[in-house]
DNA sequence: GCGACTAGCCTGTATATACAGGGCGGAGAA
DNA sequence: TTCTCCGCCCTGTATATACAGGCTAGTCGC
């Protein structure tokens, strides 16, 4: 005979409490990249679940990249990374938060210009038109990770330097006012100017991610725009849609 | 009284086959976007798992942004998913004809060896299992543009190390022996060390581009590579599929 | 002392079952 | 005819169970 099974209201979401559980010990440092976490019988009696439970929420936290599994030896937490999808646009406070950090923008110039050659070419705009400009440095937990240095078609977004970027970071803005309808990203390894540099807070000759961002809405480009990463911590992600299982450490860093 | 389980090998992975019926449904075009796909009790029916099982396979189709899904109505194709041609797998040596320079390889070293545990991962064998392995540098006019690390799965490619790297690049034979049916990139920006700096013949500081890549031909791992790329010459690009006419100069090198 | 075997822990996959709750359409009441 | 309620289909979540198979440490025989 089987046993009596207690069904839970769908409120409780036990696999999310364990996963919500798990982000926490993360953020809060109980967790350290490299450590082990508890395996899924420990969960079980943990959190008085059953262990399909335990690996959903394992399972899940290993497809978002938080966690690595390998059967016969365990869970452990990924070496720390973070992450850009080269495939997709995605807000880069939404990213922090998921990460459970706080997000905060620097304003550090906000204004108008007349577009030069480059950037008229980049915006598909006449030589000297007028061009929106920003530039904002991106804080993780007070951690400068992003310079953006954005251009804006004043024709397709006019109110852009109205915005207040410490509430909506200006990806957040202009895909409201314009849907992305194609995009064009291209990166390079540079070393950062001094400007950039100490915008990041790096040292001289750390190695920078540079990414060139041109975004449409339709048939006309609605911004330009140079991120800056600092090198080493920062991936950025490219897979095609069948793609792998489960993320993998680079070969070349340490397990 | 419990009814007996029949349980399955491993290596059926139901779900995994029921992922693919349906991704090939979408390529073959015989499921469009917004289509209604299988319900799970259809797919209990048409493949003779449990629900739980088709579940799963609705679940991360949906985590991967293929399958829109919501209860009471159904699961659904996505409205749009941008297609797999974006960061496309080129052959170095067809893009240094193609700018009609003249494509050397040279070998710097091929040979067997066991696989350590990131590579196992990487190429989802097990700890110690045979792996072939080569380094290569390609020089265009002889001048080297790119460090190829790569590490091959003997069960896909037996007879790679016998090929002639310098008539045919890695990834030329690679593609003839198993077709790509999915990637992953992962890009960042490193000090090379001293022996990558070496062969492309870089200054200490110079920053560089490492290219982390994996192919797959159906289920399995064909290869994984590092690739080394100067940073300030090289440029990697992702593009949407309605993308940009013309390529446009890097708002770049002042601020 | 060394190697082979094994017990035990861990993840991976699969099944049968159960209840919660959204959405829709048809039957029956107003 | 219109409105309401109920039953049915669908997904969401949870449980108990079972077997497959990777990995390790410890034991036992030689």
């Amino acid at each position: 005979m089987t046993k009596a099974v207690k069904p839970v209201a769908r409120e409780a979401r036990h696999y999310i409490r364990i996963k919500e559980q798990i982000l926490a010990d993360i953020a809060e440092g109980k967790l350290q990249p490299g450590d082990r976490v508890s395996s899924e019988s420990e969960l079980v009696a943990a959190f008085g679940v059953s262990r399909m439970t335990a690996n959903r929420a394992l399972r899940e936290l290993m497809f978002e990249g938080i966690l690595k599994r390998s059967a016969g030896i365990g869970t452990f937490v990924s070496p720390k990374h973070l992450d850009v999808d080269l495939l997709q646009i995605r807000n880069i406070a939404d990213e922090i938060l998921e990460r459970g950090h706080k997000h905060k923008a620097a304003v550090v110039k906000a204004g108008l210009m007349k577009a030069d050659a480059n950037v008229a070419d980049a915006l598909e705009l006449t030589l000297g038109a007028g061009v929106m400009h920003s530039l904002i440095v991106h804080l993780e937990n007070d951690q400068p990770i992003q310079v953006e240095e954005r251009y804006v078609n004043p024709l397709v977004a006019p109110d852009y330097l109205s915005t207040d970027f410490s509430s909506m970071t200006p990806n957040e803005y202009l895909t409201k006012v314009a849907p992305i309808t194609a995009f064009e990203h291209v990166v390079q390894a540079v070393k950062p100017d001094p400007a950039i540099r100490k915008y990041l807070g790096l040292k001289n000759d750390h190695p920078c991610l540079r990414v060139f961002r041109r975004t449409w809405s339709g048939e006309a480009v609605v911004t330009c725009a140079l991120l800056y990463y600092p090198g080493a911590q920062y991936r950025l992600e490219a897979r095609s849609t069948k793609g792998p299982s489960k993320p993998v450490a680079i070969l070349g860093e340490k397990l």
